[in-house]
DNA sequence: GTGAAAGCGCTAACAT
DNA sequence: ATGTTAGCGCTTTCAC
């Protein structure tokens, strides 16, 4: 391996003219700094960027945490991330802790002690241990960024969809298409950002002259099964009679999908749905589903991007972004009399 | 920050009898080894990775390159790679080079210089440049598996699926299914495992006493878009009287579905398709795509797992390892007479 | 079973 | 504009 020494040796000059080539160019005459490039050139001199790290407590790396890279709605994020991060000289480091607290532990340990930079954590699991989890990272004095997701109580920074405003977009969208009932199926409400849309979806209906009527809210969890179980649930009584259907992602819509179908449930003519995510599959389905399309690559680009920008400036990041979701009008939703 | 100086000073010891506790406890006695452990603990003690790393000259990082993590056929793997080298004490790092050479230069430049201990390489793009790629991975004499796809002159490792036979298997499913004159939508043919494929077709049509028809087999790029194009091509001439389809990937299925949805001809009742991959989109079409489901979660983790073996001997991955793909029966294909 | 010395490749701080 | 010295936190080597 050619280190800076053998650099310095050939070219007759210290080690740390070598150094300043690489670092500070500038403060080394024009004549010394060809000469050295030149060198390490056909040395094929490679820096060692743990060297580095070892020296400058800075490895360029950023952590980041999530449930499941095979979660549809990730990969985006990860390639978001992933690009800001190389276009300012960082890389990441992915985990995925399938929401298991003693896997974030491990991973958050792990992170501490190869030094990384900063944490992006994405879609924390919503629960009492988010707050203990984020605590210990502040405590380390590690920068840290939420994405998709963000805890009420503490201000720790976070790049977020217009949840009230989308749910209010969706809501609004089917009641211009002339439907009074429609059912919402609901992502678990103990996660702000789904009670949020639910104040989007009644504010909706207040401003529309619309009651609005706590039986048709379910709620489930965040799976195709879980969606499918709580259309039938919505649907099974004929007296409330709901002619759409207002999802909170694109998997518990496939859910409603699949129960239409098991059915004979025509889509959209018996029944509206309208979704959140917009995930690679949703335009694929037949019909094709109308959906809120959250800006994923930009949230992992936003996250990255202002994380290291508090990292560069030596402090805490502090910047909340919300960025607006985008009704993707496919062929779910119809109009009605 | 707490270092293994720390710790000796309060334990009365000194650093390398901690040093010995973390690496060999084993040559330390019993009585030092707990109270340095007690005291390690009560100081919050953090192995620092870095300097570790700068001593040992190993990270135990592995490079894991690919096109595009968004593209629904690497999470998988993706996940496969990450959960076994972390099972193994190895952390990946992600990098997307959209089959761009410069970008995947760049990157291993990269990975290089972080040290990384090996490197895992998925989807090369199948041109020239593949070869100098590999050498210079070679040379640096960083070891390297590939997955995916394999380059015919190099013996570097790799983990892929039974090609020829799943091409077989999924032909012969047809013709056993009544079908006669079976199109195919191939993936580009300058790849090897795409031309392995064409073969398993070939080879099920002659041990079937079908004769080869060149003009049933088309070639083009691996997105939605091709596949209609394509299918419009091989459906155009009636003469041909194709019934069946078989695609090399699912996205020439989804395009194939496209055109005949435009088009109705009614899937499978106009026309039976099978496919290669099985993306998570698949199950969700309408109708549900038959396809031979690819090992991705494997894939990674059978190329992550060879290749730390490997670095952890201190040798070159040799093994070459060849998964089974599984047909998986949805509802695309049909029995004819 | 334990310790002392050296050094991995680099940069910060100071000197010239 | 360039050089000298020291040291980041750890492990390797050798000594006792």
């Amino acid at each position: 391996m050619v280190t800076i020494y053998d650099i310095a040796k050939r070219a007759n000059v210290s080690h740390m003219t070598v150094s300043r080539v690489l670092n500070s160019p500038h403060l080394v005459s024009e004549k010394t700094r060809e000469k050295i490039l030149k060198t390490a050139k056909e040395m094929g001199y490679k820096p060692n960027l743990i060297a580095r790290s070892m020296r400058t407590k800075k490895t360029n790396y950023i952590g980041l945490i999530l449930p499941d890279i095979i979660n549809p709605f990730f990969p985006e994020i990860v390639r978001g991330a992933s690009d800001s991060a190389s276009k300012l000289g960082y890389n990441i480091i992915l985990v995925n802790t399938d929401n298991d607290y003693a896997k974030e532990q491990a991973s958050l340990e792990m992170l501490f002690n190869r030094g990384v930079d900063g944490v992006i954590h994405c879609g924390i699991a919503g629960g009492k241990k988010d707050k203990a989890f984020i605590e210990e990272i502040n405590e380390n004095k590690l920068p840290c960024i939420l994405i998709d997701r963000y805890i009420p109580d503490l201000d720790t920074p976070y790049v977020i969809s217009n949840n009230f405003e989308l749910a209010y977009e969706a809501t609004e969208y089917l009641i211009k298409l002339g439907h009074k009932n429609i059912g919402v199926i609901s992502s678990p409400l103990k996660i702000k950002i789904h009670k949020d849309r639910l104040m989007g979806y009644k504010q909706a209906l207040e401003d529309n002259n619309l009651v609005f009527d706590e039986s048709l809210v379910v709620e489930g969890e965040e799976n195709i099964e879980s969606g499918a179980e709580l259309a039938k649930q919505l649907l099974a009584d004929p007296k409330k009679k709901i002619s759409a259907i207002f999802t909170m992602c694109d998997f518990l819509a496939f859910g409603v999908y699949k129960y239409c179908k098991a059915n004979k449930i025509p889509i959209p003519d018996g029944l509206s749905i309208i979704s959140i995510d917009d995930i690679y599959a949703s335009s694929l389905l037949e019909p094709p589903l109308t959906t809120m399309a959250q800006k994923k690559y930009e949230m992992g680009f936003n996250a990255a991007k202002i994380l290291i920008d508090a990292i560069n400036n030596k402090k805490m990041p502090q910047k909340k972004m919300i960025l607006k979701a985008k009704l993707v009008k496919r062929e779910s939703c119809k109009k009605i009399d």
